[in-house]
DNA sequence: GTATGCTTTCGGC
DNA sequence: TTACGGCCGAAAGCATAC
């Protein structure tokens, strides 16, 4: 492996991105609670919060509620709720990353509203120069879209993120590297990034609850319960090791869509006619993209909310449209016959893409070095 | 045994 | 009283290949 020198990251969190947007755009909503939700169109009130600012969420409001229930939350409250507007967060996301951009040797767009810099030849491996640039970017996007963010400093991407998630918000934490096993050894485990309820579930009973804890763990008895890939990871990110670049990811890996359905049905005619307008419209964001998919998936949210999902490997990849529409028709006949519960909401997905142009043997595109 | 690929579910935003 | 989105990549859990 090639000696990596020490390098500087710097991870960027966006507050409350859409609901700061809103606010942004109306100075008039600043002082008072905000919600950006979507609607399902089911009944005027029926779909679920995406995001809300500081001071709903001081009310009890959160992602992923029920708009009914914010609403009852914030009875009183002179509270805004907004539907979102995604392409215009899009296009604010666009602007705000490219100036990030500039600001870095290297640079990786992790979602609508985050990112990582390396910096580490922009500030001489220095952390204080780190830091400066952090505030100076954080000045630059303040004046130029009056938005604010979370930042972490650290040796890699994992402590950077660690560390912007430590104060928020408009936060600037930094994780030196001689700092990193005071900081980390306390956190519960699930606060390490990729490790969710299923591998908290396997460790506690290890007598694993803190990161300090697992990092002393022999790392054999984590490639014991959690393979090797798994168990190597663990063993690193506990002692704060991440060794991966920051790097663009120049492929998207999934388009899927999802709507909620009118009413509650198990009628496969009704269930294909909206699931075969989802199809045309990832189909289309397909051809834009100019690829051919080989997997293509269903999903279905049940009356209790549960969700169920299944999906199809062809043997080539392909582009044709009916291809798409037949293989949902299956899939949902299958999905239908294994549960008598009605469906609430309908979805489908592409992945395993190629680009259009080489017909065969594609493969070997996805093998060719990368630069940077 | 381990690596890889496919399907399904999870979880963050 | 209950209330309930849409999208993505990652994780989990098998099956099969090596």
């Amino acid at each position: 492996m090639n000696p990596m020198q020490p390098r500087i990251i710097i991870h960027i969190d966006f507050d409350y991105f859409y609901a700061q947007i809103e606010e942004t755009k109306n100075p008039n909503l600043k002082n008072k609670p905000i919600v950006i939700s979507v609607y399902s169109g089911r009944t005027p009130n029926s779909g679920a919060v995406s995001t809300a600012n500081y001071i709903a969420r001081k009310h009890g409001v959160k992602s992923g509620m029920p708009i009914a229930l914010a609403k009852k939350k914030l009875a009183d409250t002179g509270a805004a709720f907004l539907p979102v507007d995604h392409n215009y967060y899009e296009q604010v996301s666009d602007t705000i990353m490219e100036i990030l951009k500039g600001y870095a040797d290297n640079f990786e767009q992790t979602g609508i509203d985050e990112a990582y810099l390396d910096v580490t030849k922009k500030t001489n491996g220095s952390y204080e120069a780190a830091q400066k640039l952090a505030q100076d970017i954080k000045q630059k996007i303040y004046d130029k879209e009056k938005l604010t963010f979370s930042v972490g400093i650290g040796p890699n991407k994992l402590t950077a993120k660690i560390a912007a998630n430590m104060q928020k918000p408009n936060g600037l934490t930094t994780i030196r590297p001689e700092q990193i096993e005071k900081t980390l050894s306390p956190l519960p485990v699930e606060k390490l990034p990729g490790v969710g309820a299923k591998t908290k579930d396997k460790l506690n009973p290890l007598n694993v609850n803190t990161v300090g804890e697992l990092a002393k763990t022999d790392v054999q008895k984590l490639i014991e319960v959690f393979g090797r890939s798994a168990g190597t990871y663990l063993h690193k990110a506990s002692s704060g090791i991440d060794e991966t670049p920051v790097q663009a990811k120049e492929t998207v890996e999934s388009i899927s869509r999802i709507a909620t359905l009118k009413e509650n049905t198990r009628d496969l005619n009704l269930i294909l006619q909206r699931a075969n307008e989802l199809c045309e419209e990832v189909h289309a964001v397909l051809i834009n993209h100019g690829f051919k998919y080989r997997t293509i998936g269903i999903a279905a949210v049940m009356v209790d909310l549960s969700l169920r999902s299944k999906s199809k490997t062809l043997e080539n990849h392909t582009n044709d449209l009916s291809v798409f529409k037949d293989t949902v028709k299956q899939l949902f006949e299958k999905l239908l016959a294994e549960s008598d519960r009605e469906i609430r909401r309908v979805g489908v997905r592409l992945s395993g893409f190629v680009k259009e142009e080489a017909n065969q043997k594609q493969i070997t595109s996805f093998m060719e070095p990368k630069e940077n």
